[in-house]
RNA sequence: GUCGGGGUGGCGAAAUUGGUAGACGCGCUACCUUGAGGAGGUAGUUCCCGUAAGGGAUUGGAGGUUCAAGUCCUCUCCCCGACACCA
């Protein structure tokens, strides 16, 4: 064999698997042992593959890799994600548009995937952006509106006035500005497709327990949809019958309110606006405000007295209402009883208006309530609080609720954080919503042999002034006929976000037919027998809205029966950043960036992905390092290098040698499936020390199992090896992962350390079947050091077998 | 502020889950080899004292539990991430 030369024969091996056939997708005949391995698919930008995407890429690959050899089988497949903004802004800058640019994106992403080995099945190959596909999201999103999870409502949303596009409230940063171009948003009235997730809010929370992901995702996850148990309680107005809706945890505070703070964007706000100039200027303030301004803790709590009162509804006294920013509309009911004396936020706002502070709970204990300095927030005993005065704040929560419940001013209540889903946008780039409008029979979705309603080509595709859809400025677009009376209508112009696509693509991946009818389609559903993904990896930067939304849908389709499982994701394995080499993130503008291209033409492909794997635990961030790539590398070439000098030469095996052999199989499989990577790669390094400093040690069948162990992290070297020095015909990819010999395993000597009062003083070899403690101390007591620190004193002996031995003074 | 994740050599990190702290890799030092290749080998490398044998210290900090703590408990400091006036 000549030098370590990868680019001999990596590429041509990419050819040779694709020609056999090696990573095609098994028929499932037994559903036990399948595995469906899924990476996060990627948006496939114009600067090609990131040393981070590989990262992910490579674990995925590494345990499909392994599932295969185990003999599983295995679902392993790769798609692109090409709607959206990002493709969008990225084809605007372009000056393309994105349907020209996106293909050649895709090619580019392909081929450099390709090249590091990663085992996809290309067949499943898809696009989120082929009409193919969205025919059938198009096709969800008519069920979801039949359904009733859909509704359109006028809305005050986010807008950024340089991108000229509504946005969602997760597109826009902490300091209001918008995420993608850095400019201040400001709110703007549109008619918008929402979905009612919220309905879905406590299946959402509840099937959180049937997922092994990570503790701090399924806790941000709870965290977001944020469950609170309180009362709704109503504040009568003075003469009439309307009424105020406060959502309270804290009803055993009642007798506190000395106000009433709706939020501006609150019924009661925008009718107050006719009557008082004070409340309309101060509205409209407001309104240019974002929501992490009016959120800002810092800032001055701001208000306006509207001049109405309401009634409190236990003791009939008079409650100022006031119009504050801090209050937000979208949360609770838009309105909160102020508490100044327990509660913070309103302590503030009572004091920047000099309104009253009365404190209803004492700690226990406690005689009176003082409250000069903040809020107590606390639990505690009531007082001031007529009949309830002396309880406990627990009990008086469920007294004053039940008494509210009995005179219909209030009610027990669940109230969610977690708000229904926007899922308009007025852009060019997304799948246009299968929707048309007639002036007589309203909204209806187009028949379904109109699917796909194909996104027209058009050359201005950048957003509008006005802030609607590109779309709507194509005629022959827009004009349609009704589906219900065929007279005039027109067509939504919106388009869907780019979560619609990957909300169901894992799905699409497991459907075995592509050119299908409708009943093939929903009956193929219904099967689906790889699903649930079994392995599914990603960046935490996902931790909510994308897993939130696909899971949303896949228990939304189970209801209406097209599915027959609850959670798409059963095991979810995050993956940490690869930043540049100076700690920074990679970026074209710092110079810092790695091209993954660049680093396989140098070293090959084994190299990048041993040493991704290498450098740190996966789900930890890392900063490159040129030098420790060259470690990776050097572990390569050394294996090459031993097989070059052992040939096919069958030697006599040596017994620790062989040991250690069989520990390496067991760690690298036990490691691989817990997604320890790091410590795979570790010990395979190490046992080519120990292989290295005996080279004739090792049969040829064990030098077999060795490079099969490699296999899933590089997967070039080791084919190479396996067909050239072994002259196997089929490829080593497919070849069973070796059996571990427990027999081998045995050590003939133990090693234990000897402490005394705790520290080590002496290591001691005793016989791999010396048992009893007498036996060990005895061995012990002979050790010179031993005998030196125990001469002449008492002890106590503790021992734990096979593991240590302490002596006590 | 709340929640979540962290803090271990010069650096990236291991640690059988309470039992030899620092595996593996990088870097560095010395020597050997090679001779322009992002080379290879041998030995050493947590820190301090010591030629050495050996001794002492050590997992952000301070206490505690235990024969034994990186690991468990209490307090505290710092870093990262998410959410943030959530009623």
């Amino acid at each position: 064999m000549p030098l370590y030369n990868p680019q001999e024969f990596e590429r041509s091996l990419i050819a040779v698997w694709e020609k056999e056939g090696v990573y095609k997708t098994p028929k499932l005949s037994e559903i036990a042992s399948k595995s469906y391995c899924l990476s996060m698919f990627p948006y496939p930008s114009g600067s090609g593959l990131h040393v981070g995407h590989v990262r992910i890429y490579t674990g995925t690959d590494v345990l499909a890799r392994y599932f295969r050899m185990e003999g599983k089988q295995v679902l392993h497949p790769m798609g692109w994600d090409a709607f959206g903004l990002p493709a969008e802004n990225a084809a605007i800058k372009a000056k393309k548009n994105p349907l020209d640019m996106v293909p050649g994106n895709i090619a580019n992403f392909k081929h450099q995937m390709q090249s590091l080995g990663l085992s996809y099945d290309w067949e499943k190959e898809f696009s989120t952006t082929d009409p193919a596909y969205y025919k059938w999201t198009q096709w969800l999103f008519i069920q979801f509106y039949k359904k009733g999870l859909l509704y359109k409502k006028n809305t005050p949303i986010n807008f950024c006035p340089k991108c000229k596009t509504g946005l969602a409230e997760e597109e826009v940063l902490a300091n209001g500005t918008h995420e993608r171009c850095g400019t201040p948003i400001i709110k703007k009235e549109l008619p918008q497709w929402i979905f009612k997730i919220t309905a879905y809010a406590e299946r959402l929370l509840e099937d959180l327990k049937l997922l092994d992901w990570p503790k701090g995702i399924l806790e941000m996850q709870k965290n977001w949809i944020g469950k609170k148990k309180g009362v709704n309680v109503r504040f009568g107005m003075e003469n009439s019958d309307e009424f105020i809706e406060c959502f309270t945890t804290r009803i055993d505070t009642l007798y506190g309110v000395s106000a009433v703070v709706v939020a501006p964007e609150h019924s009661f706000a925008q009718r107050a606006v006719e009557k008082n100039p004070d409340v309309k200027k101060y509205i409209e303030k407001s309104y240019r405000k974002s929501e992490m301004e009016r959120e800002d803790n810092t800032k001055k709590k701001t208000g306006v007295f509207t001049g109405a009162h309401v009634v409190h509804p236990l003791t009939a006294k008079k409650i100022p209402v006031w119009v504050g920013d801090y209050v937000l509309g979208s949360v609770g009911t838009g309105a909160v009883m102020v508490v100044p004396a327990h509660d913070q936020r309103d302590f503030d706002f009572a004091n920047a208006y000099g309104i009253e502070i009365i404190p209803v709970v004492v700690p226990p204990g406690a005689e009176s309530g003082k409250n000069n300095e903040g809020a107590y927030e606390n639990e505690g005993i009531l007082v001031n609080s007529e009949g309830y005065s002396g309880m406990k704040t627990e009990e008086a929560r469920v007294k004053i609720c039940a008494d509210l419940t009995n005179i219909k001013k209030g009610e027990k209540t669940v109230s969610y954080h977690l708000r229904d889903w926007i899922f308009s946008r007025q852009r060019y780039w997304g799948e246009p919503i299968p929707m048309v409008y007639c002036e007589k029979c309203g909204w209806n979705p187009i028949p379904d042999t109109e699917l796909p309603l194909k996104l027209p080509y058009t050359e201005s595709y950048e957003p509008t002034e006005t802030g609607e859809s590109p779309l709507s400025a194509i005629p022959e677009f827009v004009n349609t006929t009704c589906p219900v009376c065929h007279g005039k209508a027109v067509r939504e112009t919106d388009t869907m976000p780019n979560w619609a696509g990957s909300c169901w693509y894992f799905l699409r991946f497991a459907q075995d037919k592509r050119d299908e009818t409708l009943t093939q389609f929903t009956d193929g559903l219904k099967k689906l027998p790889w699903m649930p993904v079994d392995w599914y990896l990603g960046g935490a930067e996902h931790a909510v809205l994308h897993l939130l939304y696909a899971r949303f849908w896949v228990k939304a389709l189970q209801d209406m029966g097209l599915l027959n499982f609850p959670e798409p994701f059963l095991r979810l394995r995050n993956v940490g950043m690869v930043l540049a080499e100076d700690h920074r993130k990679m970026s074209k503008s710092w110079g810092n960036t790695i091209n993954p291209d660049d680093v396989i033409s140098q070293f090959g492909a084994d190299t990048l992905r041993l040493y991704e794997m290498f450098m740190a635990p996966f789900n930890m961030e890392i900063a490159w390092s040129t030098t420790a790539l060259q470690g990776a590398h050097r572990f390569v070439k050394r294996v090459w290098v031993m097989f070059e000098k052992i040939g096919g030469l069958d030697l006599k095996s040596d017994p620790s040698l062989t040991a250690k052999l069989n520990k390496t199989i067991r760690k690298v499989g036990d490691d691989i499936a817990q997604t320890k990577f790091n410590t795979a790669v570790a010990a395979m390094m190490e046992f080519l020390n120990a292989w290295e400093a005996n080279p004739s040690g090792l049969s040829l069948a064990d030098t077999k199992k060795f490079v099969q162990i490699l296999s899933p992290f590089a997967p070039f070297v080791t084919e190479k090896i396996w067909r050239d020095v072994f002259k196997e015909t089929t490829s080593i990819h497919i070849s069973k992962w070796p059996k571990v010999d427990i027999n081998v395993f045995k050590d003939t000597v133990l090693t234990i350390p000897v402490q005394v009062n705790g520290k080590v003083r002496a290591m001691i070899q005793v016989p791999a079947g010396t048992q009893s403690q007498e036996e060990i101390v005895g061995i012990a007591k002979n050790n010179e050091r031993v005998a030196q620190y125990l001469e002449g004193k008492q002890y106590k002996v503790i021992y734990v077998k096979g593991r240590i031995l302490n002596f006590v003074m």
